[in-house]
DNA sequence: CCCCGTCCTTGACACCTGTCAAGAGTTTGT
DNA sequence: ACAAACTCTTGACAGGTGTCAAGGACGGGG
């Protein structure tokens, strides 16, 4: 009976829990948008639902609330990033390619990324502030940290060279490079790419050494 | 006639403005209080009253709306901490002092004007949404990019070492060292003073060449 | 003494926010 | 075809926001 029944039970629940799933995804992606473009603190659940087909009501159907559904969008958009540079690393012969190739990778991800990115240094500021926040801001930071750390010992490996800082020193350090230039970069700089492009290049020979 | 009213009427004009003046300062500093323990988003004109001896009125009375608030905030915060190691410059006599004591300075005052930084960080964040904080964000960051030049600099020249990256570039890792530990710091993380002395002296190694 | 300018409070305004209950509309199972 | 479950809309709620006009309190000059 149970042999009968469940499977037909269970392929009727997961239609109907994938639909749920994909509705949300749905909304998820119209907040990310609404997000990257206004901002975590001008950006409310009216707003969200306008860029979508729904009315604003449909938001609580599938969130509980603001809370779950921003922390929800943010490990979506966790998935999208972090392993961003590893067929950089995967498809590099040598170092010096490797280090151009990353370069490029860190620029093309500011130009045509950038609300998003924008959007993550809005999202670590405010976890300053509001510390329910941080679990989920440090969990991303320490993913994206193992991210420029897997580049920095690919490097270091294809140059026959030793990693010169921790690991959290080296994404510190880059990160603080990304977050100028794409702050320049929002303002109009043209020279904010070859900037980040040179300086990614310099860094990624000072954290590792012969 | 002239000279014996005029200077009177300056005397007495200037007590006034002084005065209006004096109370503008007196809202600005708890509005700095304010915006650094609440953050940008979530602080708002009655609350900032609140911490004052006056009704939340009173604001608009010495400041035309919140904007000109902000950024008369933001320029008293500025005057603060743009020239925080100049003293270190002028009173170390070799690179290595002068590294130890630029690293102990950024420790400093990471531990005691934690708030302030982290309020300077989330209006940087803002600045990327709200184009109308980009002009002051901009001279801020120039500003202190000259600051970690001159520190550089005076390094370079105790050691008789060149500089190895544009100004703009340390100030960006630094920056980014500076703003991880905070981060860091502000979650309770006792390592991060640590990692911030030694992040910075290493950094300091790094942007100039013998 | 009274008046007038300065300083500050009070209370209102229009608008926006997250949340949720009540009920339509739609799909699905029997 | 009927009923039940799911999906979504509508409208309201309590509370918060920046702004501003009206007016009270105060103090020095006529």
């Amino acid at each position: 009976m149970t042999q009968v029944v469940e499977p037909e039970l269970d392929r009727f629940e997961r239609s109907r829990v994938d639909k749920f799933e994909s509705r949300r995804g749905e909304l998820a992606d119209a907040t990310l948008e609404t997000l990257g473009e206004l901002g975590f603190a001008r950006t409310s659940l009216r707003v969200i639902a306008q860029r979508t087909a729904f009315s604003h009501g449909v938001l609580h159907y599938y969130f509980r609330d603001k809370v779950e559904l921003i922390t929800f969008c943010v490990r979506r958009y966790k998935e999208h990033c972090v392993t961003r540079y590893d067929e950089v690393v995967a498809q590099a012969t040598d170092a010096d390619e490797l280090a151009l190739m990353f370069a490029d990778a860190l620029v093309v991800t500011m130009q045509e990324d950038t609300a998003m990115h924008r959007l993550w240094y809005d999202m670590r500021a405010q976890a300053m502030f509001e510390p329910a926040l941080r679990p989920t801001v440090a969990d991303l930071d320490r993913q994206l940290e193992e991210m420029i750390w897997r580049v920095v010992k690919a490097y270091a490996v294809l140059g026959g060279r030793t990693t010169a800082v921790p690991s959290l020193t080296a994404y510190a350090v880059y990160d603080g490079l990304f977050e100028n230039c794409l702050s320049r970069y929002l303002a109009g700089d043209e020279a904010a790419s070859d900037q980040l492009r040179e300086g990614a290049g310099w860094l990624i020979t000072t954290v590792t050494k012969a």
